[in-house]
DNA sequence: CGCAAAGATGAGTGGAGCTCATTAGAATGC
DNA sequence: GCATTCTAATGAGCTCCACTCATCTTTGCG
């Protein structure tokens, strides 16, 4: 059964899930077709338990990798940075989850989705860990950033996942990471010290004008 | 042939890709299924077709409502919400789009495609205003904001998609603009900038003081 | 009215996931 | 050491669904 989802795993990568025919699978396996359908109740069960294998091997280490950083700004770096790479060393696997397991009704009842939401709930973990150490503001949403990290993350993804382009993981996390923390804009403190170098201003003149005068 | 994508389109919506049967579809409207391939050459073209009749019709009045808006900032919000509200009026068609059009092979020769990639410039050249305005720092990537919001709105109306829970457009937009706008952090940039203003402010106070007294 | 061109028909085909009666092999009992 | 039972593997066949094609119908034109 393990030498099954091996193959299934392969076949599933190179050719997509649709153009992977069980007959296939189980002739690389060396069994016979119906031999699949005594381990498994199909192959969309096929499919989405050899993605929680996957799943659960990709996450093992991650808790303790993310223990090992300190600092809200670095953890969250790390986040969007172990998605990123993720996504670029096995892109395979990432296209089966975003493609098909996401779209089909047995979702949520994956272990794929529960691990994604124990994922997810550490990135707002990590957000409030921020705001707590008064380093993130808390006056919007942070379900919301969550979203446009993950989003973003996939999005940007998107082109190479279809076999077209290429991206950096290290520097998009460092675009993404810097982009929520800093922000874009030139906010509203930044007017209070334009008012402050308004003031400056006015009085070098005023020094100016006085020592010109003596 | 009006008909048969009139009638697909409701089918698609309704039961899914997969679920929909040519033979459903035929039999609504009032045909044999053979009909169906003499205008269309099978039933991912026919999706094709239907997709891209919708997606121009929701894009007929998008450039003329933009070119109403003023402002980088409420140009950008209105991009963002537009999104969103598409989205949260036709669940049906996004579903179709998110899950099977943009996974197929077929989809970069699709015209959907197309008006994609035009509809995403235009966030670029919106921040790219914004940033021409002075009301946007230009030292982060624009292409990796345009994925965080894109990405971010589908990331986040991806449980209402899925027919579980709800979200509002203007909340959502509102949130979103704004962190992107100002974003989120008290970031060590800025403490250390409000360090400097600080000083500048007290050196304004002793100057205006020393002034003052003479 | 006759004839040709275009359109519609529905029985039939092919392919892929899936089933099940049968067989082979292993474990257990006497 | 043979018989029995229990489990695993087999592969021919079934079903479902997209898709095809020879045939029939309607329309347009002289």
């Amino acid at each position: 059964m393990q030498d099954i989802m091996r193959v299934a795993a392969q076949v599933f990568c190179e050719k997509g899930y649709s153009d992977a025919l069980t007959a296939q699978i189980a002739a690389r396996a060396g069994v016979v077709e119906g031999t699949i359908y005594r381990y498994f109740p199909g192959k969309r069960e096929l499919l989405i338990r050899v993605v929680e294998q996957w799943y659960e091997r990709i996450l093992a280490d991650y808790d303790q990798q993310l223990r090992g950083v300190r600092g809200a700004r670095a953890r969250l770096r790390f986040l969007i940075w172990r998605h990123l790479t993720v996504i670029h060393n096995e892109p395979g696997m990432c296209r089966l989850i975003f493609n098909q397991l996401r779209a089909w009704p047995e979702y949520r009842r994956t272990t794929v989705f529960e691990l994604t939401r124990e994922y997810t709930r550490r990135t707002l973990a990590v957000l409030q860990e921020g705001v707590d150490a008064g380093e993130i503001r808390a006056d919007l949403p942070l379900r919301i950033v969550r979203d446009m990290i993950y989003g973003g993350v996939e999005h940007h993804t998107w082109a190479y996942l279809r076999g077209e382009g290429d991206f950096a993981p290290d520097e998009a996390a460092d675009a993404m990471t810097e982009l929520v923390y800093r922000g874009l804009a030139r906010a509203p403190p930044q007017s209070a010290a334009e008012a402050t170098l308004r003031r400056l201003e006015a009085l070098a003149q005023r020094l100016e004008r006085s020592t010109a005068a003596r």
